[in-house]
DNA sequence: TAATCCCGCCAAACA
DNA sequence: TGTTTGGCGGGATTA
């Protein structure tokens, strides 16, 4: 029997057996239910702008990575042509760019020509993931030191490996993108969202960091910044674009934002057990926003317009998605109790996004029956309710890789 | 007030 | 030279 759960770094390729090719099957359709779920049932473009005010969260990357994914994840589509998207979808260009920037970096797309691009899927996930994890381990690695969360109790100072210099990881070739495969005068491309995201996955494949702040994450992201001054903006400028990363990331499930050790509540998702008792794991929403995850929101006064009609009900958490498709090695009892630790540790942050939360209490049982309980993903979805809490004070609002991890 | 991140300007890259 | 791409940061929104 294939163990799912908590991880970190040895996930893609899982030890004692478990089966990667099949690990990703189960997620694939995970995701794919899960995002029509997701799916608004209106036209996005028209949502929210016939009756309601200008609403920022409508236009927030990680509902459009969705909506997107929603899409093109069908049979019979193989290329994807970015105009075309940006009309389907109702946006600009622009925003387009940084979707497929992201969703490139991760194998879900590849660059086939001039505003056209090939659908790779989800199946592109693992190989991307597996050749991002190698790039990192076989790159001349600066080391530094960083706040990170290396498990869910302790703090500690941990050493992070970043690339020397930019020149070197885009001179490396891969599998995974075309960002990697850029000349070394290639300047623009060091700074890329691609490059960016591969570079802030590969914090968590090539390290131990279980969470860390898009802060530090972009203070070891930035390249060459001695000068304090350059230091500071670029600093401020990819936390910006880790937002936009982060963001993007989430709404897959690869990355899920938590608190670290705030006190209580926000907007949520309370998960009701058998005997109707809530269980330890209570998801509490962060009193920040995470645009285009909510729309598991019922707030009218936020996201009323893009709510599908059933939305509120069809909310699953990440953390049983996460149940569901990680691949933990068989009998490692640290990461078992990580993983219990974890589920504790969600009462004081939150999972949710467009593939729902869940209770990572269950882990246990999801570990027995993953594949099974896939397809009571509906059943199971129907057992959430958003809930709202009193909004508590946030810190140490982190970042997470949970996929595969 | 700080955190979050949408928006669109505009320059680099490309055809 | 026109078009595509996407870095970048201002500033609006939210907690």
């Amino acid at each position: 029997m294939r163990q799912y759960g908590g991880g970190k770094g040895q996930g893609i390729v899982g030890r004692h057996g478990c089966d990667l090719v099949e690990v990703v099957v189960v997620m694939i359709s995970i995701l794919r239910s899960c995002v029509k779920m997701a799916m608004p049932s209106s036209e996005p473009k028209e949502s929210g702008s016939r009756h309601f005010p200008y609403c920022r969260k409508e236009k927030s990357l990680g509902l459009l990575c969705t909506n997107f994914l929603s899409l093109y994840d069908k049979d019979g589509v193989e290329t994807i042509g970015l105009d075309e998207a940006a009309t389907r979808l109702g946006v600009e260009r622009r925003r387009i760019y940084d979707i497929v920037n992201v969703l490139e970096s991760v194998g879900i797309l590849a660059r086939m020509a001039k505003n056209r691009y090939s659908w790779k899927g989800f199946r592109g996930i693992p190989q991307a993931l597996q050749d991002l994890k190698e790039e990192g381990l076989r790159e001349n690695y600066s080391t530094l030191e960083v706040n990170a969360k290396v498990s869910d109790d302790e703090d500690e100072k941990v050493s992070i490996s970043i690339a020397s210099s930019q020149d070197d990881k885009i001179n490396r070739s891969s599998s995974v993108s075309s960002f990697s495969k850029a000349s070394k005068t290639n300047n623009r491309k060091e700074k890329s969202l691609g490059l960016l995201t591969q570079n802030f996955i590969k914090l968590f494949l090539c390290s131990n960091v279980e969470l860390i702040s898009l802060d530090d994450a972009a203070k070891i992201l930035l390249g060459d910044a001695h000068d304090p001054s350059i230091r500071r903006n670029n600093s401020a400028a990819k936390v910006r674009r880790l937002y936009d990363i982060s963001n993007v990331l989430s709404s897959m499930n690869f990355v899920e934002k938590r608190q670290g050790s705030l006190p209580s509540g926000g907007w949520g998702i309370r998960e009701k057990s058998e005997n109707g008792s809530e269980n330890a794991f209570v998801l509490n929403e962060s009193k920040k926003r995470v645009f285009g995850t909510e729309i598991t929101n019922t707030s009218f006064k936020r996201s009323k317009a893009l709510l599908p009609k059933d939305g509120c009900s069809n909310q699953m958490s990440k953390t049983q998605l996460q149940a569901h498709v990680k691949c933990e090695p068989m009998g490692n009892e640290v990461h078992k109790s990580n993983l219990q630790q974890d589920s504790r540790q969600s009462s004081k942050g939150y999972r949710f996004g467009p593939f729902a939360p869940v209770s990572v209490s269950r882990a246990g049982a999801a570990e027995k029956n993953n594949v099974k309980q896939v397809h009571d993903w509906e059943n199971l979805a129907a057992t959430y309710r958003p809930e709202y809490h009193n909004q508590g004070i946030m810190y140490d609002l982190m970042w997470s890789l949970i996929i595969f991890f």
